[in-house]
DNA sequence: TGTAATCTCTCTAGTCGCTAGAGGTGCAAG
DNA sequence: CTTGCACCTCTAGCGACTAGAGAGATTACA
């Protein structure tokens, strides 16, 4: 049985993330010490690993309860899971398309940029005036995450 | 003189967004009606456009407010520009690079998920062990934005 | 055995950049 | 003159944590 330090420690994950993940249900409630302190199995741990992995490849917490889910009925399809993955792969395709188009615009105003004075500067003027913009300009905001 | 609503419409930012840039000092508090409504001109119209550009381009808050106060002063070494520039260039490349191994990683997780039994399946599997794992893991977590 | 250092506990609030909603007022068209 | 939309303020919520306060538990060493 592991503390939640040891814990964090050997999943990489920092202690109180543990436990936020218990408090919005990706974790089950931990077994506790005389001293009221979490204590944790090496199935809990797998468990966190898992949850580790399936961040750092930039799904959701949502969709990974979804996963989690399905990890735990082992003979039925794994289309669901597959079919997750897969959304997950358009998504992170889709902010590479727009992350390029962003470097390539970022790489003009810097180039341009010849090192003169502000109002000469085309980082300001390419910001102020749409007009001198290539690219980008997705229909409507930036997304977010990874 | 421009009502909230019009400006957005112009500008392409939705209104509770322009009162939220007001309230955290990007636009200057605007002028009142004699009904209390907000007035905008054009010289704000401007602000708000650079700002929704460089949203666009990635850029957080905090450095648009640079960007802001550099160009208020025309006269001055555009090199703070060009350096703010600069990070988000190299912060946007960096993330391209990871986005890059994930999508890798991703698309060898659902090649490998043969439409089998979650038993068997690849998706879940890699996800739960980290020695399956090809490439990835930067040091610390999953980056957010863009 | 004492004690100091480190870990853990709970709880609240803050981060970023908005977005949504409640409950009310202003204003323009028919 | 009334209908209906746009606007007002205010508070709370999103995701996925992170930081900090103040208290109790455990461990390491003298």
């Amino acid at each position: 049985m592991l503390t939640i330090g040891k814990l964090g420690e050997a999943a990489g994950v920092k202690v109180p993330t543990i436990r936020y993940y218990e408090q919005v249900g990706l974790l089950p409630e931990a077994e506790r010490s005389a001293g009221n302190q979490r204590l944790y199995s090496r199935r809990t741990m797998d468990r966190l690993t898992f949850i580790r992995h399936a961040r750092e490849l930039g799904f959701p917490l949502d969709a990974i309860r979804d996963l989690l889910s399905l990890s735990d009925r082992p003979d039925q399809s794994c289309a669901a899971a597959d079919a997750i993955a897969q959304t997950q792969l358009a998504a992170v395709g889709a902010r590479i398309g727009r992350l390029l188009a962003l470097k390539a615009e970022l790489e003009r105003m810097v180039v341009q940029c010849a090192g003169g004075v502000i109002a000469d500067c085309r980082v300001i003027e390419v910001l102020g005036d749409h007009s001198q913009c290539h690219s980008v300009h997705p229909h409507h905001h930036a997304e977010t995450a990874l």
